[in-house]
RNA sequence: UCCUCGGUAGCUCAGCUGGUAGAGCAGGUGACUGUUAAUCACCCUGUCGGCGGUUCGAAUCCGUCCCGGGGAGCCA
């Protein structure tokens, strides 16, 4: 019977035979045998295949057996004599499935730079810190949907493709066919185009999501977003995967205590699911994660107001490049300082000046602030942004003109303040952030299988 | 896009102020061994990122372009 290897070594049944297909990550002879490692990316663990020599295709096949070949292995499960695992798989056939050229493979028995990697994109999944990450992934992407769903949210597929520019969420990519071309901007009128008018890859789900909560109360969405800016850092993507919950009838301090909610859970559900993972990140990646997550998970996090936050910064008499004064926006200096050096753990900021924000954003009584919250975290910075969305057609109206945004292009936005307008809020996790913050990767690019980034999409 | 550091063997990197390229790992061969990133011995490996310049001579100095890391801006 075959079995995934993480199954075999979670319970093992000595004496049983199966069989386990994967890849061999070392091996290593003995007078007589060889040992080999199979992987077969259901676990960090491998399993240690017994080859005796008195197998028919020993000489010929075993003793080539060289890393990143694949093999089929019958065996018998027993108990190991030696130190390091507690059971082993003596094999009573071992069918090589396909050969890996030792002197061109390029992934070697050693830690490789996650540089080096990057180029090797479609192999990188078969080293352990990459395949341990996409297990975390996985798992976190799946407990995106089990939070939502277990507290009734309903989920939305937002469009990939839309002719409304969120603003200010950054340049979109343009999205049009060979022979409709043209110099035209999103936005901008256009006779000729395949949608009617100028179209793009959405950079926030966003505004659709509103549509969506205005009708069935608290929705989600959870899919692909595209930003055509020219940055290059370690924590942005031109596609990345985004978190949006929209829900009616909830003011910013509920949604505070959704986002809250949710990091914690997710943190939590990897904790326990994802531990031989984890542990991996904490001894080889990232020294003290596991403390840290168990932190975040027990302690409140910390809220300020951005004019507390602002001061805070004052008082710190810390020399800051940019300096600190209501009105500005908080810089990764500040916001680093303030989760790092201050709180020591999440940190909520809200109320934040409204000159500085989108249009979306609900005005707040005082006139200068908005409903806005940014959830910093130790290591990472913004994971979370999100607010109180703006339900006063008048007000909204207003800020859309101040911002200089063509309110026609808007009109069922608008609708939405016009007909049953209620309270509302939001917010985006960023889920490669979040990938980040939970394995302690340093670079984005590790934590998305197939980074897109300027210049950069090899396949 | 800006700042900064870098590009030398398949990988990781050394090569001081210019004198003609090296170590570990990987790979190959052999030995040894219930091994754990096994160990030991021997062997193989290079347009020193591209182009141009200075010089008797450039991996090394200068110019320029390309590519990458880190930081910043923008954001998630």
């Amino acid at each position: 019977m075959k079995k995934r290897i993480a199954n075999v070594l979670a319970a093992p049944q000595i004496g049983e035979q199966l069989q386990v297909a994967g890849w061999v990550r070392t091996r290593r002879d003995a007078s007589g045998f060889s040992f080999i490692e199979v992987g077969d990316g259901s676990s960090l663990a491998n399993i240690q295949v017994i080859a005796d020599q008195t197998l028919a295709n020993y000489g010929d096949e075993v003793k080539k057996l060289s890393v990143g070949c694949s093999v089929l292995v019958t065996g018998i499960l027993q108990e190991s004599p030696a130190k390091g695992q507690a059971v082993e798989l003596r094999a009573t056939e071992v069918q090589v499935l396909g050969w890996a050229d030792p002197e061109s493979y390029p992934l070697q028995k050693k830690q490789h730079s996650f540089e080096f990697l990057r180029n090797i994109t479609h192999l990188r999944p078969r080293t352990n810190a990459l395949g341990a990450v996409a297990r975390v992934r996985s798992r976190l992407s799946y407990g995106v949907h089990t939070f939502f769903q277990d507290r009734g949210f309903i989920q939305v597929h937002t469009p990939i493709i839309t002719t409304s520019d969120c603003e200010g969420a950054g340049e979109m990519f343009q999205v049009t066919t060979p022979s409709h071309a043209s110099e035209v901007k999103v936005g901008e009128e256009s006779g000729g185009e395949f949608f009617g008018r100028p179209a793009g890859l959405t950079v926030s789900g966003q505004l659709q999501a509103e549509v969506y909560a205005q009708a069935l109360g608290n929705v989600y969405t959870f899919g692909p977003t595209f930003r055509a800016e020219n940055s290059n850092t370690s924590r942005h993507l031109a596609e990345f995967w985004m978190v949006e919950p929209e829900m009616a009838f909830c003011d910013l301090e509920g949604n505070r205590h959704v986002a809250e909610e949710m990091l914690k859970y997710l943190v939590r559900l990897v904790l326990a699911e994802c531990a031989e993972d984890l542990a991996l990140f904490d001894r080889f990646i990232a020294k003290g994660l596991l403390a840290r997550l168990q932190q975040v998970v027990d302690q409140e996090f910390a809220h300020i107001t951005y004019t507390q936050a602002v001061e805070e910064l004052l008082q710190s008499k810390q020399s800051f490049t940019y300096p600190v004064q209501w009105g500005i926006d908080l810089q990764s200096e500040h916001e680093r300082y303030l989760t790092e050096t201050i709180y020591q753990r999440p940190l909520i900021v809200t109320d934040y000046p409204a000159a500085i924000k989108p249009f979306y954003m609900r005005v707040s009584e005082d006139g200068r602030t908005v409903a806005a919250m940014d959830i910093l975290v130790p290591g990472i910075g913004e994971i979370i942004g999100g607010s109180q969305r703006e339900e006063r057609y008048d007000v909204l109206l207003a800020r859309m003109q101040q911002a200089g945004i063509e309110p026609s292009g808007y009109e069922w936005y608008l609708d939405l303040r016009r007909y049953g307008t209620v309270p509302h809020s939001g917010f985006g996790l960023g889920f490669e952030r979040l990938v980040q913050f939970v394995t302690g990767m340093a670079n984005i690019r590790e934590v998305i299988p197939f980074p897109r980034t300027p210049g950069f999409a090899p396949c």
